[in-house]
DNA sequence: TCATAATAATTAGGCTTGCAACTATTTGCA
DNA sequence: TGCAAATAGTTGCAAGCCTAATTATTATGA
């Protein structure tokens, strides 16, 4: 079996696998949480918010490594839907604090499991230490970006 | 050093990087090719192309990795700014064949060399062994999620 | 053959994401 | 102290990407 990246050069190759496995994981959980009338964007924001909460949004962003002002959209549709909240710092009248509701909690549940299910099912078959190293390799390129782009 | 990504489990932790890197990848290429007016959405049409040109759209969006209908608009500001041409197919009514113009060649070598050079940088001080598994590894997901997403 | 299903391109509408610019507040330094 | 720079959140605008639906054409099978 010959795959398109064969012809092109390793660095490229890699760069192009990364940017369609990236947008198609993406359509792919998005078509799952459809049923929950949710996003695979807006999930990563509850699921985040799930393992810490509590923080103001400047840091949520950089956590989940988009911008601020993606994120104000993001909270805009979820506090919509009821699922989370914003409320003043209590050292920061700038700032706000993120807190999830009631409602989201039985949502939460579902969704880990979605999104469990899905990711082992699509890295089904790949050993561990071949996705040990991958992970390596993205979380490096992830900090040498954000350093890159600062400058 | 403690990264986010040493408290979640390992799929997680993997899909996040993915998307994260994704994400600040095209971002930073995006300021690079902005003086040519250029995104790396666009930039990855005209370079297939110089690979592979007489191709139809939906060849090309396959591919790509995108679907037909996101190809269309990026064709149409390529078209736009001269750098591409739809022809009716020969062979299928229904179908165009794509080719670039005169226009785009001295645009392509401007391109390359500024993606070739950006993805040096990124991938700097990465070991080709380490690379060569990520490569794998991802293009191993892109070609399992179509062939999930299609059942 | 001829009706039905599949395919190529497109359009419409929506979400995610980004950059720029703006307001309100806090920090820092002269 | 007090003013300039930095920071938190927001909004406006544009691009990329998606699904669903539409039109034209081709393929299929009864």
């Amino acid at each position: 079996m010959q795959s398109d990246s064969d012809k092109t050069e390793p660095l490229e190759a890699f760069a192009r696998s990364m940017a369609a496995a990236a947008r198609m994981w993406r359509r792919y959980l998005d078509l799952r949480f459809r049923d929950l009338d949710l996003s695979q964007a807006r999930w990563s924001v509850l699921f985040e918010l799930s393992r810490n909460e509590e923080v103001t949004q400047v840091e949520l962003a950089r956590t989940l490594g988009i911008e601020a002002a993606t994120l104000v959209r993001l909270l805009d549709g979820l506090e919509g839907a009821g699922l989370v909240e914003r409320r003043p710092s209590a050292r920061d009248r700038r700032a706000k604090t993120l807190h999830l509701t009631e409602a989201a909690s039985p949502l939460i549940v579902r969704m880990e499991d979605i999104s469990a299910a899905s990711r082992a099912k699509i890295l089904e078959g790949i050993s561990r230490q071949d996705l040990r190293i991958a992970t390596k390799v993205l979380s490096r390129i992830a900090d040498r970006l954000e350093i890159l782009s600062d400058g």
